[in-house]
Formats: structure tokens, sequence, C-alpha cells
DNA sequence: ACTATCCGTATGAGCGTTCGTTTGGTTCAC
DNA sequence: GTGAACCAAACGAACGCTCATACGGATAGT
């Protein structure tokens, strides 16, 4: 029942491969057009020019994220909970995005200034989503007091964030599992 | 007494900042020459080509990260010093060579297939030596012995390389202090 | 049922521009 | 007068993108 792609679609799916795998400069229009069976300026029957496929990749990324996060803040669960959660499908996210995620963290620096703006934008509230999170756990005495809110952020942010260079669907691991350990390891520590 | 910097190595450094702050593929030859205040061509009197600026910036950062890391196996150390001082050093070759470790992470992609495969292999040895450490670890008994030794080593470089992102210097905490930071939420938890 | 029209999709030549790089000649300190 | 440093110009290739054109299938008029 589902429809079959669109050619529009089908650009846009080729073109998150190459961008991620390659980068965005390093990928021309011909080449993702051959990537199609097809040539060069054909493209332009579907899309309206190259910057249009990477700020949809990196819209369609930052959407995703913000679907799976931004509601954690309206739900009623312990910090715990919340910090568990948060990372659960942050990982998730990435790993379900693979490409569109790698594009995001990598070529977001390629766009033009207007979009440019509206990713560091969408950057701090993430930012502050982990800080919030990190601060109401002090704050009710689940996590230590002497946490220094922007290092501890910092920390979890890395650890979700940086997954996309080394997760690869079909590893033994799924993200859940992925945060799942990283939670236990970030809330209990490594010392025995 | 310090010799003043060759023109040569003038070209490496603003090649260092333009490669980190714009990419490689999307800095021109005349980009970097401009910043020098020269023709585009005469860059060519110093250097062989483009891709030996980006080879020579990566084998630079990762010339650093060895000598940093690698003498850490032979040293007495208990298995908490080790990871502290691997957390530490890391840190501190990536503060102290913010250009060209940017590029290292963010450019390597780009290199011909030699240079290329010298990398992965390269990161292999450093994810071998964080594996190692949390492997002794455990072994030891210092670190708790349902640690999954491969997430637990993805953590700490989480953690470590995702600094390149955010850390700039002159900010309020030196290399050191950050990594002490991270050393000690990593090793006690968040958990009150 | 036949024809005319249109639309979505694609071609392939080619636009202007920029790329990395080469070349020949000039300047100038030693 | 030799050599390093640089300029100005140009090379061929590749870039993003445009355009005139063509073809096939749906739609509509008669």
């Amino acid at each position: 029942m589902t429809q079959p792609k669109s050619r529009r679609d089908q650009i846009y799916e080729v073109a998150g491969a190459l961008f991620s795998e390659r980068g965005y400069h390093a990928t021309s229009m011909r080449d993702l057009a051959s990537q199609l069976g097809m040539q060069g300026g054909s493209l332009y029957a579907h899309i309206s020019g190259k910057e249009e496929l990477l700020v949809e990749l990196v819209n369609q990324a930052a959407a995703q994220f913000d679907a799976a996060l931004m509601p954690l803040r309206a739900e009623n669960l312990t910090p715990e909970q919340k910090l568990r959660e948060a990372m659960r499908r942050h990982i998730e996210v990435v790993a379900h995005n693979l490409e569109s995620a790698t594009v995001f963290f990598h070529e977001w620096k390629h766009l033009s200034p207007d979009a440019y703006r509206k990713v560091t934008e969408w950057r701090d509230t993430i930012d502050a989503l982990y800080r919030d999170l990190v601060r109401e756990g002090i704050d009710r005495g689940v996590f230590r007091a002497d946490l220094d809110v922007k290092m501890t952020a910092y920390l979890l942010l890395s650890a979700v964030n940086w997954t996309y260079t080394w997760y690869r669907p079909g590893g033994p691991l799924t993200a859940a599992q992925i945060a799942d350990q990283f939670a236990v390891m970030l809330l209990d520590g490594l010392r025995a």
C-alpha cells in the first residue's frame, strides 16, 4: 500500500548517502545524477539546486531530534528516567537516520547564512535541554551536587553525538541497548 | 631566539586555520594565498600541491596524539591513573592543536587512499589503547567487572574527541581541568 | 474513437565560473 | 650573477546550472 518512492525522494535518499559518505562539496551534481541513472541537468526538473538538498537533509535530521527530545520536557518522569530516555531517543535518532544525522553533524557549516544560523540556534536549544535535565537532577538530589552543569551536559552530548562516527546498522547492539549501557556507566561510574 | 617562521610554515598555519574553519574542499588555493598576501600560483614555490597540506596537517595531529598517548602503555601507573592521564593528554592535544585536530577529525576522509588507510589504522591503535586500558582496570579489579570493554572505550573516546567541537581557547577551564572533570564524572558516576 | 494538448521527465549541449596547477618572466637580496 | 620568492597570465578540467528539445502517457474536445 506504500506509494512508490517519487523521483524527488530518491534524489534526497541518494544525496544523503553521498553527502554523508563523501561530504557535500566533494559530491557533484553529476555524481549524484549518475547514481540515479540520469544526467546532471535532469535533476533540476525535481529540485531547485544543490543547497536545497543540504538544507532539506539537515532540517530532516533536526526535525527528528526535535520530535524525539522536545516532548521530554513535559513528560512526568524522574530526572534519572529523563536522562536515560533522552540518551535513548537521541541515539535512536542517530541510528535510524544515520545518513542525514551524519550530514547534519558534518556538513551544517556549509549552509547559507540563514540556515546556518538556524542550526546554531537549534543546537543551543538541545544544549539547554541537557543542561536543564542535569540541573533538575541536582536540584532534586538525584545527581551529585558538585556537578558542573555545563561540563556534565557536554559529557552526555559527547556520548550520544559521537555515535554517528562508529555506529553501523547490523551491529550486535540496538540503539536502545547502547544508550542503556552508556546511561549505566554514566550514572554509576566505572569504578568497581 | 626562535627562528622567524618560514613562508612554508606560514602556509601550513593558514591552511590549518582555513581547513578547520571552512573545510578542505571549501577552501581554494586562491583563498589560502590571498590570506598570505600572495597569488595562488605563488604557493607552488613552497609546496607541491593542495593535498600535501592536508596530509601534513593530519600527520601533524596524529603525531601529537601518538607522542602524548603511546608512552602511556609503558608507564608504571595504576589503571585509574592511566585513564586520567590518557584523557588529560588526549584533551590537551586537542586543545593545544585545535586547528590541526579539527582538520584531523573532520577532513581525513578526503585524503588519498594511502593516507586514508594510514589514518584508519592509526585510529584502530588508539581504540586498542583505550580498550586495553579499560581491560587492565577490570582485570585488576579497579573497574567494574560487568563493563563492556568496547562500549566503555567508545564512551571515553566520545568524551575526549568531541571536545574539538566546543572547546575554545580562553575559556574558563584549562584542558587539564576539563579532563579531570570528565574523569571524576566517569569514574564515580553522576548519581548522588 | 480519434485527435489535440499538455505535463512530467529526461536528454545533451553548453553557459559562465572556479578549480588546482603550470609557465615564463621579474624583482631583489646576497 | 645566482637563486629564492613572487607575479601575471593562462591551462584544461570540473563545477552548478540553464535551455531547447523530445518523448510517453494522461486528459479533454469533438
